[in-house]
RNA sequence: GGAGAAAUGGCAGAGUGGUCGAAUGCGGCGGUCUUGAAAACCGUUGAGGGUCACACCUCCGGGGGUUCGAAUCCCUCUUUCUCCGCCA
């Protein structure tokens, strides 16, 4: 969430950049400033009643201690209607506070100013491409065919165990998806980033900390008796691990990876477009996450940039990576590129990862800072991204990699599935 | 799941109704001493709000209550530990 110090130093300049989302934020950012406004007046006339309170119980005390009790007990009756006060204002400023919460939960973040301007998919900008396009045979299928053709991922049992969305995956299939996470892993490891595992469930806070709560409340699963989410990516977790702390200026960067099941509820999605791997409730993503020093996040962005390019070209994968418009940009991030692969048999480019620079905002919601040089307490900067998430990444290789007698395994994943061919 | 104990500053650990944001030790930072370092000694060292800066206010796991006054008493939730039960 933004900072309304800075709402109220910056006014026109936030309602300007937030115009790139296509967003009129004036009305809110006007309401922030007048709530901001009336949250302080009745804060400074809270602390007054209660330090005229603090004042008299400390003079109370001393006339008990000094034998005085008379005179004590004449002042307590002084101190009811500063009680009563106390507690109306206490009221009061806890609605306005609440009231201001939540707006701002309500405003996205600020893009970066090399965000481009757009408002759907389309203005999304190319900056980079790279692999080539194959040529495949005739009678080329598209992933889902493929699937069940070879026998490795089912569907349908997915749906009658659990429902659709939720695929089973057999055999060669299930080794070849554990061989991606283990060389994700071992890539991202090998780049610096400490593995962890982590709960695949959280609570409120951690869901409000990223920014998943309350925003996209219903895309995530939520378990009623126990009031914990079915995580929709490790983000949630990983970056949690720092919510409320105050780090030292030594500790960056925090660079963290963990392999999780995600889980989304996707309402709403439905057609041709979720086909086969394209759209799930549940899929396996390897995710890198890091908290920085804010004027060292801009180069921590384009090295997680880099480094999600030589797992792709590792595997010899066309993809592309877009600077995300203003209107495609999600809620928490100023600034997003995101790698699409080149579905060959689909013709058409499937998003696998996503890189993104939330700068303070979600270290403002979940209150992580550091200390720096002069001793100031300051927000860090986080950033995340997909390294890479599987179905995807999935699909492309066995659309890509299909020839008459079957699929072949990427040469970097035969040590890991012990197979060249899936036929 | 049942019974009991506990939760205090970076850490350890005092504090059971008043002047306690909180003793003491360790750690951190600054200084004296030293060629340098160590030791010793002196000082300093939580977070948030508010202010030009002070003042002032809030925070002793979370929430609520009693009281003129709560780290201290009561209720409740969460977490940790011990014992019992169950169990991958």
């Amino acid at each position: 969430m933004l900072q309304v110090p800075y709402i109220r130093d910056n006014k026109e300049e936030v309602i300007n950049r937030l115009k790139k989302r296509n967003l009129d934020a004036a009305p809110m950012i006007e309401e922030v400033i007048a709530l901001d406004e009336e949250r302080r007046s009745l804060q400074t006339e809270l602390d007054n009643t209660l330090a005229e309170s603090n004042r008299l119980s400390k003079e109370i005390g001393m006339l008990f201690k000094s034998g005085n009790a008379e005179e004590a007990n004449k002042m307590k009756a002084a101190t009811a209607d500063l009680k009563q006060r106390s507690k109306d204002l206490n009221e009061q400023l806890g609605i306005k506070a609440e009231a201001l919460t939540q707006l701002l939960y309500k405003i996205p973040n600020l893009p970066h100013e090399s965000v481009p301007e757009g408002n759907t998919d389309a203005d999304n900008e190319e900056i980079y491409a790279e692999g080539e396009i194959p040529k495949l045979h005739d009678g080329a299928l598209p992933h889902w065919e493929l699937a069940k053709k070879y026998d490795i991922i089912d569907f349908d049992l997915g749906a009658k165990i659990t429902g659709a969305g939720f695929p089973v995956y057999k055999g060669k299939g299930a080794r070849l998806q554990r061989a991606l996470i283990s060389y994700f892993l071992d890539k991202n490891v090998e780049a610096g980033y400490q593995e962890v595992q982590v709960p695949h469930l959280v609570n409120e806070a951690s869901g409000i900390g990223t920014g998943s709560l309350p925003d996209k409340e219903g895309q995530m699963y939520h378990i009623g008796v126990d009031d914990l989410y079915l995580i929709p990516t490790a983000e949630v977790p990983v970056t949690n691990f720092y919510r409320d702390e105050i780090l030292k200026e030594e500790d960056f960067p925090l660079c963290t990876t963990a392999y999780t099941p995600c889980f989304r509820r996707e309402a709403g999605s439905y057609g041709a477009h979720v086909r086969g791997l394209n759209r799930l409730h549940q899929f396996d993503k390897v995710e890198i996450v890091r908290i920085e020093h804010p004027e060292r996040s801009y180069e921590a962005h384009a090295e997680m940039i880099e480094h999600v390019k030589g797992i792709l070209k590792d595997l010899k994968l066309p993809y592309r990576i877009l600077r995300l418009c203003g209107g495609d940009l999600t809620f928490a991030s100023a600034l997003t590129y995101d790698f699409e692969l080149w579905s060959t048999a689909q013709e058409r480019w499937l998003e696998i990862s996503s890189v993104s620079n939330f700068e303070t905002f979600q270290s403002n919601r979940m209150k992580l800072r550091f200390k720096d040089k002069e001793g100031k307490t300051t927000l860090a900067h986080t950033l995340n991204g997909s390294a890479l998430a599987l179905p995807r990444v999935l699909a492309g290789i066995l659309e890509n990699y299909q020839t008459p007698e079957g699929i072949r395994v990427p040469e970097v994943l035969v040590p890991y599935t012990g197979f060249e061919m899936i036929d």
